[in-house]
DNA sequence: CGAGCCCTTGACCGAAGTCAATGGCTGTGG
DNA sequence: CCACAGCCATTGACTTCGGTCAAGGGCTCG
């Protein structure tokens, strides 16, 4: 299923591959010398390993840890006061989690594992502190952070002007897309949310995210069946996300 | 028209007023003394005057500096390659402007200035050496960083959720609050935005933010002439912006 | 004082939400 | 092993919010 992280072949005396994972997203592609690398090592402290519906960090705890996903998938989770539930992002691994507490040392959603999943966990204090002494991981980290913002952009963008069909379009393509740099099939896999959170991530309701898919299914473009998608035209599909078509007057 | 940005006043010797107001935006309520207060001082190159339409960056520009917004407002925007534009923010005074850029380098929206306006400008670079050497700067600057992020996301809940008369309601509510943040009033000022900008920020067409406009006025919420809007009822706004009215199933 | 914006208002229409029925799966207990 | 409950997903019929199209009014600037 996974043999995702494995890379840093050429690193010995690592104390735990979790830290590999994290030196993945933290410094690649900035370089880093083996002290360095020691440091770091040093701070990330251990991994979890999640069974599906785990919470990982709820709304409202205060922030400890910076995550790097390992292995799973993981949605993030906001929730108004009467209960009704906002999924604001999927993470996949060697995404990064917990940044949403930045801002006020709290974290303002829920990470949820959607998978039986696996992160390690960086002290942010300490990252901090390190990151403060090795100046390619600062700018590594603010960068990573950068990134988020730009995709949260993207996100907004996408629901305030596509339809039900391109965002969709673009749901599929994005996944994909994370799946291929995986190293997994970006033609053929499990999405491991239900139609609920699509629905919600997208701003639709759950039976327009099925009527959707069947649709598309229709036109010979994916195949669904449950939770199993294959994409049937995955150049079309590419056109489809990225083509300017708007919905309401441009 | 701004009073707005004139506090500090038992630090002396600054080398100019701009650089208090990125000491204010980036170092409150962070401790700083006086050393570190001068080291950030010396960075703070310059300030900007810019006039309606002026652009501060614009997309594919390589980031090489953050900004913090002095006076004015401004908007930021992104164009599809077909043209067609979608503002993502508005950003009023003592707010950062450039994050944008952090992930790729290059910045990904165009920052307009809606009115007459005046900026700071703070080398990315120098920011980070001086942020590795003191370690409240640093933090303050993931916090801000932070607030950003939860800004975004905030938003994307409101697209994917909410109703037109809900997204107008929210809007002016925020508004009117960061003006009273301001030292402003809250109660009456006068919008710096085009209602196509707002309709492009909330996903909405112009027409329907006209008529929600008129709605709020026939309802005696607010008034409303051009640009000028007066609160009539900021409770019940402050209700409407934040109770839980859930567009779709919960 | 006329051109060009920006905004407002009305009439109409369609995409997507709501409501409701049905059809698999999965897991549990008799 | 079957039956039944509880999800989750699909599909259809109907409704509605907000987008589209069109006309007109008011400001500003040249």
């Amino acid at each position: 299923m996974s043999d995702v992280v494995e890379p840093f072949k050429g690193l010995k005396g690592s104390r735990n591959d979790c830290a590999k994972c994290s030196i993945q997203v933290l410094c690649l592609p900035a370089t880093i010398n083996p002290d360095d690398f020691e440091r770091l090592n040093t701070i990330v402290q251990k991994r979890r390993p999640l069974k599906r519906g785990d919470v990982l960090f709820a709304s409202g705890q205060k922030l400890e840890h910076l995550y790097v996903a390992r292995e799973g998938a993981f949605k993030s989770v906001v929730y108004n006061t009467e209960g009704d539930s906002q999924v604001t992002g999927f993470h996949l691994p060697g995404e990064i989690l917990g940044l949403d507490a930045l801002g006020t040392s709290k974290h303002t959603c829920d990470s949820v594992a959607l998978t039986t999943a696996d992160v390690c966990e960086i002290p942010l204090g300490d990252l901090e502190k390190v990151a403060a002494q090795v100046p390619s991981l600062q700018h590594q980290l603010l960068k990573i952070i950068g990134q988020t913002i730009n995709r949260d952009q993207k996100h907004i963008e996408i629901l305030s002007k596509k339809n039900a069909h391109e965002r969709m379009s673009i749901f599929l393509h994005q996944l994909s897309e994370r799946y291929r740099q995986l190293g997994r099939s970006g033609e053929r896999f499990m999405i491991p949310m239900s139609r609920e959170d699509i629905g919600s991530h997208l701003g639709l309701v759950i039976e327009t995210v099925s009527r959707t898919l069947s649709k598309m299914q229709e036109d010979g473009l994916i195949e669904v069946n449950g939770r199993e998608v294959i994409i049937r035209d995955l150049g079309r599909l590419h056109v489809l996300a990225h083509e300017t078509a708007p919905r309401k007057s441009a």
